[in-house]
DNA sequence: ATGAGGGCATAAGCTGTCTTTATGAGCGGT
DNA sequence: ACCGCTCATAAAGACAGCTTATGCCCTCAT
């Protein structure tokens, strides 16, 4: 209740404030691994006050000590394992965020040219990024999102090697082999009454109420229309599986959305999911390539990294 | 092959020069959810300009046009939703860091005092203060970890109101409640023999292999010896799990691991779960207090967030 | 004992980034 | 035609982080 409390709640965002920055981090881990200040300056090619100082700064940003200093090394405190492992895993989302990325440049040179659909692109690709720059770090990948008839398009005019779908259907021309399940589950705020419902949803009780959703097109409204037989009924239309999130998260109204979208959300409670029956809402998610053309070099490695 | 592409691979760290900063994601975050530009700077507290230059210099440097601007407002690219549902990944990482974070300054006036040990503390505690955090804004939570003994010490001497073990047993004077179970399970490096294994290792052969292990005492190890019968031979003990799982990941050995600590892990293939047959590793996580005392107000509260 | 080496801390100066203030320009509805 | 919204540009100030240059402490080997 003291105005400095009120202020740092209210203001909410201001995240970056009371977050040491990823430069910060990084040197944290590489204290945690190395278990001394100047041998993580090296690795990080600063010097030795400049590590020190920005530890420092760590503990007072954060108003708890995270490394014991002796004159032999640094070891973490107890509280410093803890922050220490909170922080990778912040780390380790800007890591495939930087392989993403990396992917998005568009570079003529690449070595291997990705084509996958939006949900894949969000939740897969970089991790599979990841797991490929580690076994073959001299690939340069390029990587480009698209709905269903885009993959095909760019297969099939030579603008890409290699793609990945989610629709019901494989686009005519194309090869494939299913790499992972999905499955769409119907979620919604913690406050909504379906939260705290148990008696799983019947077909006709979802096809009646107006529900957040993907515009027609998308592979996931594609799957849903096929499961209810083309009857889902939208409160709103959004064009992006975050839109759809933000607006189930706010207690717009019920969503339905891939259980790969929803999993952090799930875990920490912003949506809750509603248990449905009688409602095939499976669908599997494809490597695709064009007919006979078996995918060979960098995308046989990818492809491989894939598999479930 | 290019002079500065060999160089920005070869340093290989350096992820803080490749990935915008906490606050230039925050701000994508706020320009992909408002559609506009000076709405999300007026949200974050800076001022319009100060927002369209961030949002260029994250373009500049990352090489891709992330808004299409427009007199009436901008809307995300293709390339610029991919990149900010990624960047969601990582602020919601940051999210989590600074929930545990502030948890762990000590406070006089906290009104819930939470003492648990290391596992349930670095992967499951932040995830519930977040989401208490949402429910009931007003909560200042303190935070300590420990092992079993510590836990029991702590609530029994009146120092915590709410502990978390994953031992085998509960310590004595304290009342429990199963919140969630928990396997262990055996991981390799991707490169390891047993990395390729299909058929289950037996307890003979598990017993028979040295083994990178959590010390002697840890709640892990308990586990792991009492399902042996004492008899895991160490390769190495290390006193983290991250140290553990760094070793792993290096390819010194087969390790045994809480299924917790290795989700990401596993995700992006660092490390491969090798299947295990007729040995009992699952272990239960438990909320603790003192005998009697049933936890009520926000001790209550935190515990109706852990129920699975 | 004593000197060498590794480890950390402090001080001073520099540099670059991000910020604000001030202003201009495009588009749309009234 | 004007007002309101949007974004862009330019100039100047504030701040954080880095480097260089030291000094102290401890340990180990001579």
């Amino acid at each position: 209740m003291s105005g400095v409390e009120e202020r740092e709640t209210a203001v909410g965002g201001g995240l970056s404030h009371r977050v040491p920055d990823l430069g910060g981090l990084e040197l944290l881990l590489a204290v945690a691994r190395l278990g001394s200040l100047g041998g993580a300056a090296r690795e990080l090619g600063i010097t030795q006050p400049a590590a020190s100082s920005r530890i420092r700064s760590m503990e007072r940003q954060l108003g708890v000590a995270l490394v014991d200093r002796s004159p032999r090394g640094s070891r973490l405190t107890d509280a410093g394992a803890l922050v220490t492992d909170w922080a990778r895993r912040i780390v380790e989302a800007a890591e495939a965020f930087d392989a993403g990325a990396q992917a998005l440049r568009v570079r003529r040179d690449s070595r291997l040219r990705v084509v996958a659909s939006m949900t894949i692109a969000e939740y897969l690709l970089p991790g599979w990024l990841l797991a490929l720059r580690a076994g073959r770090p001299d690939t340069a990948v390029s990587l480009h999102a698209g709905n269903s008839a885009t993959v095909a398009e760019r297969l099939l005019s030579d603008e890409a090697d290699l793609g990945f779908v989610e629709g019901l259907t494989v686009p005519s021309g194309l090869d494939s082999v299913v790499i992972a399940h999905d499955h769409l589950i119907v979620v919604t705020a913690p406050g909504h009454v379906w939260a705290r419902r148990r008696r799983p949803l019947e077909a006709a009780e979802l096809a009646a109420t107006p529900l957040i959703l993907r515009e027609k097109g998308s592979g996931t409204r594609q799957v849903l229309d096929a499961a209810l037989g083309g009857l889902a009924r939208p409160l709103i239309e959004l064009s992006s599986t975050t839109a759809v999130k933000a607006a189930a998260v706010s207690g717009a109204g019920p969503a339905v959305l891939s259980e790969l979208a929803v999993g952090e959300e799930l875990a920490l409670r912003r949506l809750v999911r509603v248990p449905v029956a009688g409602v095939s809402l499976a669908r599997d998610l494809r490597a695709v390539w064009p007919t006979g053309h078996r995918p060979v070099g960098p995308a046989r490695d990818l492809l491989s990294l894939t598999r479930d």
